[in-house]
DNA sequence: GTATTCCAGCTTGCATGGAAGATAGCGCTC
DNA sequence: GAGCGCTATCTTCCATGCAAGCTGGAATAC
């Protein structure tokens, strides 16, 4: 049973190069990180260390650690003697990711908009053209095209703050909403307002407006909160 | 030997109590952060894992994942077959730290307000008397008493939203910044100040007027951090 | 004296086995 | 038939062994 069989025929995790030294906790972590955010693990879902460590290849000792790592992040959480259970999201835990989202977010576009203005304009570029590209996903009606965009606009005015605290923050919750985005993506409407404070955003960091970039950035995610909290509480969805 | 795990355990979702299991990885957890926040674990001291297992009378494995916990809390870093590094803190992580704590702590005392009459009332009273204890400090010349205070008066603060992802980003945020915030104790000016500002934070929620609570918290931390920031500079303490 | 090479002793990464706790099902008692 | 207790078995927890990588210093060549 001492299997060094390593990749275990399937494919790997897109964009992710393990070019670089690659141990098995960190394979472990992706791997387990990648199959809860598509769902192969779905939530409530209580599997054993040692079945995820035989469909890995590897022992349960790395497994073990990754599920720490994970459980730390909040996905997961290990009940001592019984399995790694696949953690659940409920709307509750919706309205704190938001809040959490509100805080976090409106101070990044405040401080980018506090930025000289040669950043700013290159901030404001960068974010401008994501908009473009939910735009013309919009038209063609193509929603996980919008999806990605919507995300990467986020992302990268996180990122532009260079704050690694922030980021690693919002890339936690991110995981943790991931799911809960996927399925209402089909439901949401206010596509067209979201564009519209997404330029809006854009713009008040090319103005150089902190005090409005904040606004402008927290509207934007009341409005969404608001939208997506009641759709999840009509369609009745305790756990996603 | 034996460490004393001291009383503040991290804490999970809201509803789930009577953990009071005991694992050596909890114990080796407590017991490193808190000889890290005592700096008996001095920055940039490097351990080997061998050697703090043998100090907490257990073997590797435990003081291995408790690593791995404190290395995601960001208070170590975990090199690859070198050992433990206790990670330093630079003016720069302040300036992060603040950021995290303006954008959080804002939307805190925000929603706070906007709570019921009676839980705004509830609340503003502890706030209140937190305060009114910084005050007898503040008249005593008692420094760590007044810091003490002002610690419990932002943790209540935190604790009153009940967002259990707010509270453990702010454990973590101070968990991090406990040592400038002791060191710096000492320097600083605006006290006065600093209790105006938590009276007003008070009434803002009492009146339950959000906006302005959101407004003043900002500015208590935005205040607090301009005063700290240059003391870290002119002292030119690199890491703390 | 200086530079280079090599090795001994450190470190963690990972596998594995034993121990203890939790659970479900079976058999026994009433 | 219903309730209770025991046990078989599953799980994680932790200790330990082995392997591999890194480092510092000694020994050698020049």
């Amino acid at each position: 049973m001492r299997a060094q069989s390593r990749g275990s025929e399937g494919e790997r995790v897109p964009g992710e190069e393990t070019e670089k030294r690659t141990s098995l906790v960190d394979d472990a972590y992706a791997a387990m990180r990648a199959n809860i955010r598509d769902a192969t693990f779905a939530p409530g879902y209580q599997a054993s260390e040692q079945e995820i460590a035989l469909r890995l290849g590897m022992s349960r000792t790395p497994v073990h650690e990754a599920a720490i790592r994970l459980q730390e992040d909040g996905l997961v959480r290990v009940l001592p003697r019984k399995g790694i259970l696949i953690l659940a999201l409920a709307p509750d835990d919706m309205r704190e990711i938001y809040d959490v989202i509100i805080g976090i977010e409106g101070r990044a576009a405040e401080l980018i908009a506090a930025l000289p203005s040669a950043e700013r304009a290159a901030a404001a570029d960068a974010l401008d053209s994501w908009t473009t590209a939910m735009e013309e996903a919009h038209a063609r009606a193509d929603l996980p095209a919008w999806g990605e965009a919507d995300g990467a606009f986020h992302n990268m005015l996180i990122e532009h703050v260079r704050n690694g605290r922030m980021s690693r923050i919002m890339h936690t919750i991110n995981d943790q909403s991931h799911r809960a985005r996927m399925l209402t993506l089909n439901l949401r409407r206010g596509l067209d307002a979201s564009i519209a404070e997404h330029r809006q955003i854009a713009q008040t960091i090319r103005t150089g407006d902190p005090d409005a970039a904040l606004a402008a950035a927290r509207q934007h995610r009341l409005r969404a909160r608001d939208e997506l909290l009641p759709l999840l509480a009509s369609y009745g969805l305790k756990h996603l």
